[in-house]
DNA sequence: TGCCCGGGTGTTTTT
DNA sequence: CACCCGGGCA
């Protein structure tokens, strides 16, 4: 039996059934198993799956759930769970009530790019200085709104919002918060964050839709709940409601979602909602070395909030965290890749067993190409997705416009690709007309005479072979299989043609990738006729494309992994490591400024969510942490020093082992002796903090020594936010602080050591 | 309308 | 460094 191999905790939470109940689990403490247990111990205690509703971030999750809850109860027993993402499940849910709130069936899902050219376009139309309104800050804005539940009316409305934006010279984003709403509803089109708002406007606007949806999912459980943000917090409270058998597991310690509209006061507001909720605690880590759990332990213990718990260990304590220093960017992903090497062979491991994790994107560089020179093979999460890709994004805008003739974004990227004598001027000219007659682009050009449309006659004869050529892939998409008709708009646009002529190397690689894509449509058209052949009673026995496209927008990289892929060196952002595990992980670029990032010294919440990043880091390795810094790097075309990051320091020198590396003991063996001794005595540390800092590269900006010269009232100018007026000047040395506002970004706290101002 | 060149600008993290 | 955008020219 199953439960058997659960230790008491764990056992407890699985057998509760019904009412509500919070799972607090520490890293590597069988979260996992927990839910896949308790699912499957749901069913075999008569709930119906088709009752069972269960929410993951990703849908790696969903799927690795899925397929653990079928191995211990049979796919027979668990297909009708309604499993997946937020986003997804409630996408999903939208396209069945989708007429409720006025859209579509198969509205499209937009994804950044679209929305931040939407934001550009409006910001353009309103002749906005592009400066103040960038679509990422626009973006960012209307995004933290919509996660909150702040509609473009109540940010309008909202004092204390609007005055915020004039302070900062943005008056208008609550204007163009509205006009973007606006624009995607005349396009049949939700933004990601319009997923989780729309799903709380259906349920709290249509009583019957919630009472129909908390009738069906009268089990809910919900992963990581610690990175729920209030738009996904009220639906979960809105569906479960009635019955109250929800079930959230998570773990404070590892919330690092903020920047996204997470609120750890979920987790706490939880025992508010439901006062008679159960609480469980796991705190065993099955994972890690105990050296590897008492490193994590003494790095979250210098974060301040926190829900206390004591994860603890009985496996071995196995080897010490590596430490390793270089002196370059370059040289760390040489080192890096061998000592993999060295480990695979001395270790007898698989290139599987290994993960190197970084703070962002960017740093995959000098790794990829260091493991391709010792022929590691190594994949690569994150940083453009597939379906980001111009060409895949180009084929796929014509199967969404084919489908949702509405669909701006998609219409405004293909009707002059390839290029058929369409230019921006007419675009712009039927734009500003569909605009003043409140209706859709298509509309206008569909249907010009009547909208009085005045451009030349030879390109407005252009403009209808475009209709009708999108007309003619409409007319099929309800009657043809979604591959047959995705090969035939592949090559009746152009774009097969276009790019097989193209014999540039990158040609070639957007032909092979266009047909990878649709090695895709095919390989789905397939899958869903073998499924829907075993669920009788399915009327359509094929997928069209408009199934295909559901959720292509909600896809990432991540999940569609290849056979081939199986046994491949991971690298990925350590945000996309959550959840995951691995024997060896190296985590890289641990630098001040970096990890912690700069942006986050501003303030105690976000350094520690930083910290929790690295304690989610560091709790992914099971057999051998590494650790590594450089102390140059090429940082937007210059070299800039680096100084090792705090969070080194925190660990505890009694469980760091730096290690030679023969690069940096070749070049100069005693510089790196020195600064080696400088982690078993944490006082010469800071001084070599310090050190670092003044010797920064950049000699025109200010350095430790000029802090004295910052008072309140005087202009500065920060490398990054520009110029700012200092307001507040607090702290003692060496840890000064100011507040500076900046004009375009706002006020932030900075620590004067670190901020390298500018005295103006 | 389309292409090429130069300058300006920008990097957390993701569904 | 890498990308995007605007301006100038064919």
């Amino acid at each position: 039996m199953y439960l058997d191999e659960l230790n008491p905790e764990q056992r407890k939470a699985t057998n509760q059934i019904d009412g509500p109940m919070m799972v607090i689990a520490g890293a590597g403490s069988g979260k996992t198993k927990v839910l896949t247990y308790r699912i499957a111990n749901l069913i075999d205690n008569g709930v119906n799956s088709i009752n069972i509703l269960s929410l993951t971030f990703t849908n790696k999750a969903a799927e690795e759930m899925k397929s653990r809850i079928s191995e211990l109860i049979g796919e027979a027993n668990s297909r009708n769970i309604w499993m997946g993402t937020f986003h997804s499940v409630f996408a999903r849910i939208l396209r069945i009530e989708h007429d409720k709130i006025g859209y579509p069936q198969s509205f499209t899902i937009y994804d950044t790019i679209d929305t931040k050219s939407l934001i550009k376009t409006i910001v353009k139309e309103k002749n906005l200085d592009d400066k103040m309104y960038k679509p990422n800050f626009v973006y960012s804005r209307i995004s933290s709104a919509k996660n909150s539940m702040i509609s473009a009316q109540a940010y309008l409305r909202n004092e204390d919002i609007m005055s915020q934006d004039k302070q900062y010279g943005r008056a208008r984003i609550g204007e163009i918060y509205l006009e973007y709403q606006n624009r995607c509803f005349k396009a049949g089109a939700m933004d990601f964050d319009d997923l989780l708002f729309k799903t709380n406007i259906l349920l709290k606007k249509f009583p019957e839709v919630l009472l129909k949806y908390q009738d069906k999912f009268r089990y809910i459980l919900v992963d990581e709940y610690q990175d729920t943000n209030k738009a996904q917090y009220l639906i979960i409270k809105a569906l479960s409601a009635r019955f109250e058998n929800i079930c959230v597991v998570g773990d404070d310690a590892q919330s690092i979602y903020s920047f996204r509209g997470a609120n750890i006061e979920n987790i706490l507001n939880f025992k508010k909602d439901y006062t008679d909720y159960k609480l469980y605690k796991l705190e065993q880590n099955y994972r890690s070395s105990s050296n590897i759990v008492n490193a994590a332990n003494n790095i979250i213990g210098h974060n301040k909030d926190q829900i206390q718990k004591k994860v603890w260990t009985s496996n071995a304590d196995g080897n010490l965290i590596k430490l390793i220093k270089t002196f370059s960017d370059n040289e760390e992903g040489k080192v890096i890749a061998k000592n993999i090497l060295n480990t695979k062979i001395k270790e007898n491991a698989k290139n599987s067993d290994f993960a190197i994790l970084y703070r962002t994107n960017a740093q995959s560089r000098s790794f990829e190409e260091a493991l391709r020179k010792l022929n590691l093979d190594y994949k690569i999460y994150g940083g453009l997705s597939f379906y980001q890709r111009k060409e895949i994004k180009d084929l796929i805008s014509y199967f969404r416009l084919a489908v949702n003739n509405k669909d701006e974004e998609a219409l405004k990227r293909i009707i002059n690709y390839p290029k058929r004598g369409i230019g921006a001027n007419s675009i712009g000219k039927a734009m500003l007309c569909a605009n003043e007659n409140d209706t859709s682009l298509w509309d206008v050009l569909s249907n010009q005479n009547k909208f009085g449309l005045k451009i030349n006659s030879g390109t407005s004869k252009k403009i209808n072979d475009f209709i009708v050529l999108i007309k003619n892939f409409s007319k099929k998409v309800e009657n043809t299989d979604a591959f047959e008709l995705a090969d035939e708009i592949s090559k009746l646009s152009g774009i097969n043609n276009e790019l097989l002529i193209d014999n540039s190397v990158e040609g070639k690689v957007r032909y092979e990738n266009i047909q990878e894509l649709l090695n895709g449509i095919k390989e789905f058209s397939e899958n869903s006729k073998e499924n829907t052949d075993q669920e009788e009673a399915e009327n359509d026995t094929f997928a069209t494309l408009s199934d295909f496209l559901i959720d292509v927008a909600l896809l990432t990289n991540a999940d569609n992994e290849k056979e081939e892929d199986k046994d491949k060196i991971t690298l990925m952002t350590i945000h996309s490591a959550k959840g995951l595990e691995f024997p060896y992980v190296y985590i890289v670029g641990v630098e001040e400024n970096l990890f912690p990032s700069q942006l986050s010294l501003g303030s105690r919440s976000e350094l520690e969510e930083e910290r929790r990043l690295f304690y989610v880091a560091l709790t992914r390795a099971e057999k051998q942490a590494t650790i590594s810094y450089t102390i140059s790097r090429f940082r937007w075309g210059n070299i800039i020093a680096c100084e090792p990051s705090r969070f080194i320091e925190e660990i505890g020198s009694d469980l760091l082992e730096p290690i030679e590396n023969t690069y940096t003991s070749n070049r100069n063996k005693n510089k790196a002796n020195s600064s080696y001794k400088s982690y078993t005595q944490p006082s010469s540390f800071n001084k070599l903090k310090f050190k670092k800092v003044s010797s920064s590269t950049t000699s025109n900006l200010s350095n430790a020594t000029d802090v004295s010269k910052i008072k309140v009232g005087i202009n500065v100018k920060h490398q990054r936010f520009g110029k700012g007026k200092v307001l507040e000047i607090s702290g003692q040395s060496p840890n000064v602080k100011a507040k500076i506002l900046f004009p375009s970004f706002g006020e932030k706290q900075l620590l004067l050591k670190f901020a390298k101002l500018e005295l103006l």
